[in-house]
DNA sequence: CAGTCACCTGAGGGTTAGCTGAAGGCTCAC
DNA sequence: GTGAGCCTTCAGCTAACCCTCAGGTGACTG
């Protein structure tokens, strides 16, 4: 369910959601997401601190399910000291791999915590969520945080061609208001750090975009 | 078995105990908390010294449990001079971190008494919970109460990225107020203290948090 | 084959997160 | 009351990071 009152936010976050095949719920104040998380309990609540009615973390108490509060990047600190176990938050601006990401953390530790081991895998190129660390044939590779938004990104979409602009609209924050020319240095520096060895992954598609994959054989 | 009036620590601690692992009964007062006590024989009882309608000693002595007692910082002293052989307290406002501790060193000592040997170890650095003595490559290491905290809550996690706001969720009480400036202080004094030798064990993720582990090795 | 266009990448400047030394206030023991 | 240890805040500093820009390179087009 995603909780907040802006349309434009609720739908960026909805869409992307649906997109990456959750089932989404919207709200736009505290008292219908109460009502709303009553009737349908969602397994997860993406909810804006700031709403015109109840507090958010208000809604929070009431609502059974673990929360991924949005909120703005500076009056942070002292009121999130509130969240419970098992929620996060992410500061607004933010990126949709950023939401994503801390969606699937929050589901993973909530839910049956037998299993996960949270690890992307192309050819010999490895990414671990959890402990963010990225491996290229064994090999540990450091990367800063945009670096490793970007190449998650890759790594979950491997095989699909993506434009500049999806992976501006995914991957930086969502007001963002600089051209595509930074995915481009970016894409330079993920080369250059975890794609210096044959069999290259990332590759160019000339005026359409990027995609990365592992060559075909005969190639 | 969580017992407290007040939901929102009610919900703190069970959310905190289920995602370690725990099974975890909730009861509001007294009278509830004897009954469920009696259906389900919990293994330990978490229990409110203040409830609206029994007095929360009075519960213990009808409960065929180990207690923690959860009492406020002042009014302690003489009420839990009556706390039986195997129970303990904390004081409100407590650090999830805290209650952990405690529920597990009361289990340890109720139960068999075999198999203790409460010892944390990460590479040479090593970490006693019932002595609460701390070791890095042998030498014994002074820490103070937050300092021991922080650690133990590292070493318990070790290998996983703990943001700042989850260490101040943990390792702090629940009703701090301050910001996450706090946490780079006290990541420093730990630093000097224990990290100051090869290999380093505490490490830095940029806008992410820290994590504690064993370098690779080719790193 | 020449011109154009998309892209690559090195360099540089502005910004920010994090580190740490210093200082003030608190608690507790003596 | 006094001192020691501890907790927290703060500010200056550093290093990492982010973004821009411009010159260069290779590919496609006419």
């Amino acid at each position: 369910m995603v909780v907040d009152d802006e349309p434009s936010i609720r739908d960026l976050l909805s869409a992307s959601l649906r997109f990456s095949g959750f089932e989404v719920l919207t709200a736009a104040d505290g008292q219908e997401a109460v009502e709303v998380a009553e009737r349908a309990s969602p397994d997860l609540v993406v909810l804006d601190v700031m709403l015109p009615d109840l507090d958010g973390l208000e809604v929070a108490k009431r609502i059974d399910a673990p929360v991924l509060f949005l909120t703005a990047r500076d009056a942070t600190e002292d009121k999130i000291a509130g969240l419970r176990v098992g929620d996060d938050y992410v500061t607004k601006p933010f990126s949709l791999e950023e939401v994503q990401a801390r969606i699937r953390a929050v589901l993973r530790r909530t839910r049956s915590d037998g299993a996960p081991a949270s690890r992307l895998k192309v050819a010999d190129l490895e990414l671990d969520e959890d402990a963010r660390e990225v491996w290229r044939g064994g090999r540990q590779v450091r990367l800063s945080p945009t670096e490793f938004k970007l190449l998650h990104y890759f790594m979950v979409n491997a095989g699909r061609v993506l434009s500049k602009a999806q992976i501006l609209d995914h991957v930086w924050n969502y007001d963002f208001g600089g051209d595509a020319g930074v995915v481009e240095s970016y894409v330079s520096y993920l080369r250059r750090k975890v794609d210096d060895v044959e069999p290259r992954l990332i590759h160019t598609l000339r005026s359409v975009g990027y995609v990365l994959r592992e060559p075909p054989a005969g190639q």
